[in-house]
RNA sequence: GCCAGAGUAGCUCAGUGGUAGAGCAGAGGACUCAUAAGCCUUUGGUCGCCGGUUCAAUCCCGGCCUCUGGCACCA
């Protein structure tokens, strides 16, 4: 059995969850469950960032110590990914000491090495911010910005890891492997970035300034931050397991160039430590229309859509409308279209019709398919191309294109039963139009138990919800799921279930307002 | 400025060296098992602009324009 790791970004937890923290978590789940259908052996690790600075003041401003808040905004995360149905197997925390140790470990082990030396940093400091400014700060007159308040040029020493004595290495390993980075274009962005030569890296903060963090193994009066901590979850979640490397780190677009694509390769080099296999770094929902909303009164979290329309529905409109990589528009117009004209009327009012003639006509047993004339072979020979198609595609995380796939045969599905009509059978006493009858039924089930099969990973509480109204349980083979056949017969349906309900008629934009 | 991505029907997007496709929206129709859903038919496009290669380009090459994003010690 193949073993395969994958992670995504861990969350700093200063702030409230918002829609890119929820679609990269849904979409490693999609693919975690993808795999494990597929038979790998998959361990799926996220977490929460919980140190620094931000997290320091935050606390303090709530008069609380800093394990307390991080306690209570980790816990906030956690329980929307656990609400969003996200297969995780472990959660890892900054903050906990399986971390900490490996942290510390590596670090002593770097410095002992010489990758991490002692020198001093000049720079110009914000005492109202607590923070050293860069040179592109500065207003376009040369000054400091007032927010920053008074700015004072300071000297003080710090550890610095040796990033530029790796830089070739990284860039031949780049070159040599191609696909190191998905998708491939935000490869060559990263070979261009290093074209310039690299700084050292400064990753140590004074304890007078940062005291939220993990402290230097050689050093007590220092902390280490972000990079040494953050990043090296992915490795210390799994270090006692065997694990590395991931076969997938999850990024969005944002945090590659140059921590993951940089920083991170070169910090496991240091350590004798392979990289992982590969970063997949996705897009970010835009929300153009958002500030619109809030003017008419109505802020629209896209969060709340999964109160409103359930976990699916959101699951399934981030996979169905982005592409992998993209960045894609996050309108509630658009998730309607998609609820309405995708899973109320195509999918939904196929269990619900599905459920009702099986009821009518056959009391609620679904009958075995007794002919296969054209109108048979045509929908089952679309599932096998469906199929054919539809798992390279998931394998190539072309998740939209799938479902798009997928979708058209369910339409196709609906098309079929337009053409044997069963209500018009049912209303014959032609032993030939019964045993049609019969047949019809019994095929319009099976394409819907596969079309739910081919969607597992994206919709996993409608996938095992339509199996249960159609009274069948799934084997533990997902693959031998996939084969046309006649598993349900005999299977005794439940009368009718409405699954995505449609919400009130959509407000109908007159043609002329 | 540099780099990258995108520019195809009203909207969201597929797509291929040989005179353009889907879904939604719009229009018409037949039906009734069903969530006023489903099915059939149909309107609609100089495939960003200008050149080049080619018997032939939306798809290859060059230039340009527009939009979006990135440009480090911040996560």
């Amino acid at each position: 059995m193949k073993s395969f790791y994958i992670t995504t970004a861990i969350d700093y937890v200063n702030g409230a969850p918002h829609l890119g923290h929820a679609y990269e978590k849904v979409l490693t789940d999609v693919i975690a469950r993808f795999r494990r259908q597929m038979g790998d052996r998959v361990h799926f690790l996220t977490g929460a960032d919980e140190h620094g600075q931000k997290v320091q003041a935050s606390a303090r401003q709530r008069g609380i110590p800093a394990q307390r808040y991080v306690d209570e905004t980790s816990a906030e995360f956690r329980a929307l990914y656990d609400r969003l149905n996200v297969s995780y197997d472990d959660f890892i925390r900054t903050t906990e000491p399986r971390h900490k140790q490996v942290v510390q470990v590596l670090l002593q082990q770097l410095f002992d090495a010489g990758e991490i030396y002692q020198a001093e940093y000049r720079g110009f400091y914000s005492t109202r911010q607590e923070q050293f400014l860069q040179e592109k700060d500065r207003l376009p007159d040369g000054a400091w910005p007032e927010l920053f308040g008074e700015v004072t040029e300071i000297v003080e020493t710090n550890y610095f890891f040796r990033l530029k004595k790796h830089q070739a290495w990284l860039v031949d390993f780049l070159t040599q492997n191609e696909d190191f980075i998905f998708p491939r274009f935000r490869q060559k962005q990263v070979l261009e970035f290093l074209k310039d030569p690299l700084n050292d890296l400064c990753i140590s903060r004074p304890r007078e300034r940062l005291e939220w963090g993990i402290e230097l193994p050689f050093d007590k009066n220092y902390v280490t931050y972000v990079w040494f901590d953050a990043l090296l979850n992915y490795y210390s979640a799994v270090v006692d397991k065997g694990l590395w490397p991931a076969d997938y780190n999850l990024i969005g677009k944002d945090i590659l160039v140059p921590p993951h694509a940089v920083y991170w390769p070169i910090m496991l080099k240091a350590c004798g430590l392979p990289p992982p296999k590969h970063l997949l770094v996705h897009g970010w929902w835009l929300q153009s229309g958002a500030k619109m909303s809030k003017s008419t009164g109505g802020a629209v979290n896209p969060l709340d859509l999964v109160t409103e329309f359930g976990v699916d529905a959101f699951r399934y409109f981030v996979m169905r409308e982005m592409n992998v990589g993209q960045d894609s528009e996050f309108t509630r117009e658009q998730f309607l279209v998609r609820y309405n004209s995708e899973l109320a009327n195509n999918l939904g009012n196929l269990v619900n019709r599905t459920l009702n003639m099986t009821t009518r006509f056959a009391a609620g047993v679904l009958p075995a398919a007794e002919v296969i004339e054209d109108a048979e072979r045509e929908v089952q020979a679309l599932w096998t191309r469906t199929r054919d198609e539809v798992i390279p595609l998931c394998e190539g995380f072309q998740f939209h294109t799938a479902l798009e796939r997928t979708m058209a045969f369910v339409n196709a599905t609906n098309a079929y039963i337009e053409k044997r009509a069963p209500w018009k059978l049912g209303k014959s006493v032609d032993p030939k139009d019964a045993a049609l009858l019969r047949t019809s039924l019994a095929t319009m089930a099976e394409a819907l138990r596969l079309a739910v099969a081919l969607m597992q990973h994206v919709v996993p509480a409608t996938t095992a919800k339509i199996n249960s109204v159609l009274g069948y349980t799934p084997g533990a083979d997902w693959r031998a799921e996939l084969e046309w056949g006649s598993k349900l017969t005999g299977a005794k349906v439940d009368e009718a279930l409405v699954l995505f309900p449609r919400p009130a008629p959509p407000p109908k934009t007159p043609a002329k307002a």
